[in-house]
DNA sequence: ATGTCCAGTATCACTGGA
């Protein structure tokens, strides 16, 4: 089965985009970031017609995020539980499969805009919580998967400008250790499970030609529990849909896993 | 530090993104 994240920055406007993306690749579960957008402008029927049931948790204006699915999903949790927030960023389901099953975890973190500030603090507590989540997921189930646009830079070989940007958003040490806490609970960066070619990114800024000259980052990840290594297969960025007029300024993310490579004996 | 590119709001200038 093949996994994927995107964030495509407005759903209104992105929305034959990822149309058309999901055409050339049927993956069977699709997490989307930045919907921008309320529930009830969903395009619930848009998604049914591409043959995939959906869960969205949206709001007006900013954040929002969906997951898109093939198979049956069940116990859809919007946010984090225990941390009231107003904005709209986790959105997690319980995937079944032929035999097993998959949580689901699919968030669009806090930008944080610049370290001291106000959001960045909220950026910190925000990831204090969902690490908490997280680790509640694993307790109570095989399989997590944790994907979205993470808005960190796990280390120097994801961003184009490591030294000038050292230190800055999604640079920074603090959010960095927030990030290494995560995998620390038992997850993989299933993108360097595999050799990558360098200067893999999957955003790129709109402006000053980020795309053209590769000036981008790697902030959009699938993180995938150590039970379900063994059916990793493929991790890759897709950056087709980056050269597409009015582009998402971030390319999907996907992740392959044959599931038949789990011994379902242990 | 600043400019620059994009989306949304009910705009004609602002916030927020990253």
């Amino acid at each position: 089965m093949t996994l994927a994240s995107w964030n495509v920055n407005s759903l209104n406007v992105r929305l034959q985009h990822v149309r058309n993306w999901l055409e050339s690749n049927p993956v069977d579960v699709l997490g989307i970031q930045e919907l921008k957008l309320i529930d009830e402008k969903f395009p619930t029927a848009a998604f049914a017609e591409a043959g995939y049931q959906t869960a969205a948790f949206g709001q007006p204006t900013y954040n929002g995020v969906a997951i898109a699915h093939r198979h049956e999903a069940q116990d859809i949790e919007r946010n984090i539980p225990g941390y009231p927030d107003s904005q709209s960023r986790v959105i997690s389901a319980t995937l079944n499969m032929a035999s097993t099953q998959i949580r689901l975890v699919n968030a669009y973190f806090v930008n944080g805009q610049e370290p001291g500030s106000e959001k960045f603090a909220y950026k910190l507590e925000w990831l204090a919580h969902l690490e908490r989540y997280v680790a509640e997921q694993l307790a109570q189930h095989q399989h997590v998967v944790l994907m979205g646009d993470f808005n960190i830079t796990a280390s120097d070989q994801d961003s184009w400008d490591p030294n000038g940007l050292k230190e800055t958003i999604h640079h920074t040490t603090i959010e960095r250790q927030a990030l290494l806490r995560l995998l620390a609970l038992g997850m993989l960066d299933s993108f360097r499970a595999f050799e990558q070619a360098e200067k893999s990114f999957s955003w790129w800024d709109y402006r000053m030609l980020g795309f053209q000259k590769n000036r981008g980052l790697r902030i959009d990840y699938v993180l995938i529990s150590e039970s379900l290594r063994p059916a990793l297969t493929r991790s890759w960025i897709d950056r087709a849909p980056r050269k597409w007029p009015k582009p998402s300024d971030h390319a999907p993310v996907l992740v392959e896993l044959d599931m038949a490579r789990l011994d379902s004996s242990t």
